[in-house]
DNA sequence: GCCAATTGCTTGAAGCCTAAAGAAATTGCA
DNA sequence: TGCAATTTCTTTAGGCTTCAAGCAATTGGC
């Protein structure tokens, strides 16, 4: 009997079921953290992920981001930030100022209890997110970064070469 | 000058930093991936990844599903899934069928219609998932499975923990 | 200066999602 | 049997999200 045809027989012409497993766990293994995430955020400070998210990007400078910055780094519409930040200047989170030399431009940041809170916050859920990373080693730790970094280049490239 | 000491005072005594930018690449990753999937679903066969994902379930499977087993394995929530299938009956992929034994229980199924479709996106699909991942190795794919698994074990004990 | 293209943001329609409350059916235990 | 607890599913209110269309301001080429 030949081995290789017998090989041959088993796998099809494309097999890809290794790249759908992966991306299948990686998918469970982000939906089940970021819902762990979120259920704390509910639980212990009663605000949602997508806010907290928006606070954190806000939090890292000091004078401001426009909302076009702050939907490219979160990765989600214009829209969408539109309506988050509504919510969050009208429960005293954040602060509008308009550009002064372009009106378009409106700069968005914390306010004083906006930080405070952030920053409240930002301290139990990095606790949160040790622990729920407890049992990987420092070096498994560093090896899933460096393989994270290799897959989100190839994600990059891959969606690159659709839209050009 | 003691080095350990030095070591201690740049060090905080809790310093969760690297845990903290894994799970930011892990979801930034996870968003990129899942963003590219979504558009492309949407422009080649104008479906929803939830819809898509629902009916991943359901292929299967041969006899249907309850709704319960469905929000099971989607990991979402049981008045999600009414909505989504709901739909999904609407333009004919799924079919309805009444518990005789349980009359609160509902088996959903693909119509032949669905399955059809579902073969047909679930083909690009693959090969979509295949070139996002294109630059791993195999070596970089069994690694990172196996990091994966072992996160997401990492986060059910953290899970389980919380919520006894 | 003029005006077409671009940029920054908002709005509207549609769909996704959750938590909580509730309706209907079944189960299990006294 | 009787009925309380549980299970399955739906509904509701609120928020998140996208895409597409639209408005206002600015920019750049002429």
């Amino acid at each position: 009997m030949n081995l290789d045809s017998e090989t041959k027989a088993v796998e099809l012409p494309d097999d890809h079921g290794t790249e759908l497993r992966l991306w299948l766990r990686l998918l469970t293994c982000t939906t089940l953290i970021e819902g762990e995430v979120r259920s704390r955020l509910r639980e212990r400070f009663d605000v949602t992920l997508p806010r907290f998210d928006l606070m954190a990007q806000l939090d890292k400078v000091q004078d401001g981001m426009t909302l076009s910055d702050l939907s490219k780094r979160m990765m989600v519409s214009n829209g969408n930030v539109t309506g988050l930040v509504e919510r969050l200047v009208e429960s005293g989170h954040l602060d509008r100022r308009t550009s002064e030399t372009d009106r378009r431009v409106q700069f968005i940041r914390l306010t004083k209890l906006g930080r405070a809170e952030f920053r409240k916050m930002a301290g139990e859920h990095e606790k949160w997110i040790a622990d729920i990373f407890g049992d990987l080693s420092p070096k498994d730790m560093r090896e899933l970064m460096r393989l994270l970094a290799k897959a989100k280049g190839s994600a990059q490239r891959a969606a690159k070469a659709r839209t050009p």
